[in-house]
DNA sequence: ATCCTAAAGGGAAATCATTTCGTTTTGCGC
DNA sequence: GCGCAAAACGAAATGATTTCCCTTTAGGAT
């Protein structure tokens, strides 16, 4: 039930997917991987385990389960789609991506709720939904870096 | 010299920028826009002014001034460009974004680098940049949906 | 166990926002 | 004014993502 051991059937059951062999890999090898994926690369990975899967039942899957909550996106300078395991029921966070080796990396706490009250004072009007993300070198590669 | 009145001439000097008419053109259109505009958009506004101007001008214009900091990209759920004035010299700040009318708020507050150091301090690895944007309603299209 | 049906997958083709390319024009320092 | 690098043109290419239509499958009901 942890991120490497996540209760796929209970997961897809509650989001009314069923529970198919290319869905669950998807989720196997997202959850498995401490980097974003994209959706080729993913594919690729697929392929071998599956003699045929398509590229577009890997861009659907994954948009359902971003859909979902159940994985998230990554914002990416090249502005191509990425995807990371993560749920959201582990509660609202943030994360943090290495550029150089793709590691990400949860940051528990959210800084912009403290201020979404003062935020709608000043300005009015509601605020949705935001998004953060923070954008490095983690410990690995800063050192590989500068060593 | 404020938003509204920009000095076009010494910015693209600064940035190495040829001051060239339709450039200016893109620079007032967005200066005097209290919305995101997509290129395409922009495009149109643009074609009204000049006999020719093709996209990729504009396409270039906009990659040119967002790299030189002149005007700053919006994060749409669509994943299409869409472009905002909004100088980087104004000092580090970010947006609220109306998902309606697509007006944008300057947010003076930065929420993440207060706690940068922290994050440093518990995983380590290095911060270069960060997103932050928030979505929602602006106090206009709230009082239109809730009246 | 078999049926049934909506959901899922396959694969080829389309889409279309964005970029590239080769050529022509233009801003601007001298 | 000259010269040249930068800028603009416009047609064409690109390629990530989506659409379409047909076939297969998961899983609840009989
Ligand atoms: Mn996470
Ligand atoms: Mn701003
Ligand atoms: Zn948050
Ligand atoms: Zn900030």
């Amino acid at each position: 039930m942890n991120r490497h051991n996540p209760d796929f059937s209970s997961i897809l059951k509650e989001l009314g997917l069923k529970e198919t062999p290319k869905r669950r890999a998807i989720l196997e090898i997202l959850a498995a991987e401490p980097g974003f994926l994209s959706p080729e690369e993913l594919w690729r990975t697929l392929k071998a385990r599956f003699a045929t899967i398509g590229l577009p039942t890997v861009y659907r899957n994954l948009g359902e389960l971003a859909d979902g909550g159940v994985i998230s996106t990554i914002i990416h300078p090249n502005r191509h789609l990425y995807y990371y395991f993560c749920t959201r029921v582990n509660g609202h966070h943030h994360h943090f991506i290495c550029t150089s080796c793709r590691r990400v990396e949860d940051i528990p706490e959210c800084s912009v709720s403290a201020m979404e009250g003062e935020i709608i004072a000043r300005n009015g009007g509601a605020i949705t939904s935001h998004i953060v993300q923070l954008n490095g070198l983690c410990s690995d590669c800063l050192a590989g870096v500068t060593e």
